[in-house]
DNA sequence: TTAATTTTGTGATATAGATCACATAATATT
DNA sequence: AATATTATGTGATCTATATCACAAAATTAA
């Protein structure tokens, strides 16, 4: 199935630096397709073909560790996703899963390298993205490992209120153990950590449902991990 | 000063994409310095206004974390520094510090904004660096936070002798509180741990200088954590 | 609806590695 | 060379969090 491109209420802004007979050669060479919670885009290992652009939605970056998957991070819609796979290795090196149902766009890789080779505001465009990507996952890497189990706890609620929902009231879209593996803990630690903040008042726990009560004393946790 | 950039012999595989003319613009945008252990070549919050070329040895990068400065990576010439700082955000997001004696270029970041605008094969290697870093730190990210201890230690034991350099002995560029703050752990545990791996006949250790004896074990204990 | 499966909460215990405390060795400074 | 400073090694604790164990909820399948 061939997308419009030129139409497409979802452009990145790299894709909106493009003149009109490229985003044609990118309408061309991208298809769009709907995927579920729990589809795969990509799978660590298999040979790397496609860029894809997540127009809507949320997926996880995740990864083989030496014990067990891990999750490296979350992408929310607008995003192009596989960019360090398809570049940096013939094969994908981390897995693309679906969190919430989510709409993306396949774009062929030879097509994305032409009009890399033939824009270059759209080359500069991505460079952002990736100098970005890498900046935020140093500033992950010091405070994951400084922080501790409390700290990284309120860090993730957090950045699940401001970055993915914008709103105090959210559904978490991870599991407990999920949650474990990306904040480098267990399960019963994160259970158990939501219960303390609970009773402490800072947020309301019900399931899935969060409603964070005391932003302030969250974001305390946080810093000081 | 002014250097020649066309007979570097340092020249990048993205500079060495560049023509004759694009060359002159880059020399005459290029400042070239030597620097010695401790000197810091891009300071954490400071206005970031140039890329640094590594043409000669060896420098760390480093962020403040919320408890303690993080050493994030090594990087070893040649290479690229900076390249997130500069357009990533308008101000440094890590520091950069010479780990051991370096020459270094200095580039402007105009300058160095017109090459990737004027030649999409220097960008397209740019593109390809910032993808291998991303693929890079989601690994270490992985193994990092899964393995313990003895795990960590024996898999930067072969970094330094695999990657670095190049030998099963060498001279270890940092100290033990350095190394701890680089693997997740105190001082006082990487002495023990060296001192366990020297009991076992898997590196002999004296001082800063290692010599690594058994390679297999110390793959072995780094592949299994 | 009932049964099977998966996810979650919470107490009890175990443990890897931090922290403390000091001695010794190496480096830098006068 | 003598002194001050900083880096290192190693034993004795302490502690955050993993792990174990099991019950209760929630979800999925039959």
């Amino acid at each position: 199935m061939i997308s419009k491109c030129k139409e497409c209420l979802f452009k990145s802004n790299a894709a909106s630096r493009l003149e009109p007979e490229q985003l044609d050669l990118l309408s061309e060479n991208c298809a769009s397709v709907s995927l579920k919670k729990g589809d795969k885009l990509m799978q660590q290992g298999a040979l790397s073909s496609n860029i894809a652009y997540l127009k809507k939605g949320l997926t996880k970056i995740h990864i083989r560790g030496p014990h067990h998957e891990q999750l490296i991070k979350l992408i929310k819609a607008p995003a192009y996703l596989g960019l360090p796979n398809t570049f940096g290795d013939k094969i994908n090196n981390y897995s693309v899963t679906v969190v919430e149902a989510s709409d993306v766009c396949f774009i062929d890789i030879n097509a994305f390298k032409q009009l890399l080779a033939s824009n270059d505001k759209f080359a500069y465009e991505i460079i952002l993205t990736l100098c970005n990507y890498e900046l935020e996952s140093f500033k992950k890497c010091a405070s994951r490992t400084q922080k501790q189990l409390r700290g990284n706890i309120a860090e993730m609620l957090l950045e699940l209120a401001d970055k993915i929902y914008k709103s105090p009231e959210f559904d978490l879209p991870l599991s407990r153990s999920e949650m474990g593996n990306y904040i480098d803990t267990s399960r019963e630690s994160v259970s158990r950590v939501l219960s303390e903040f609970e009773q402490d008042g800072i947020i309301q726990v019900s399931g899935k449902r969060i409603i964070i009560q005391n932003r302030n004393s969250l974001q305390l946790i946080s810093d000081n991990g």
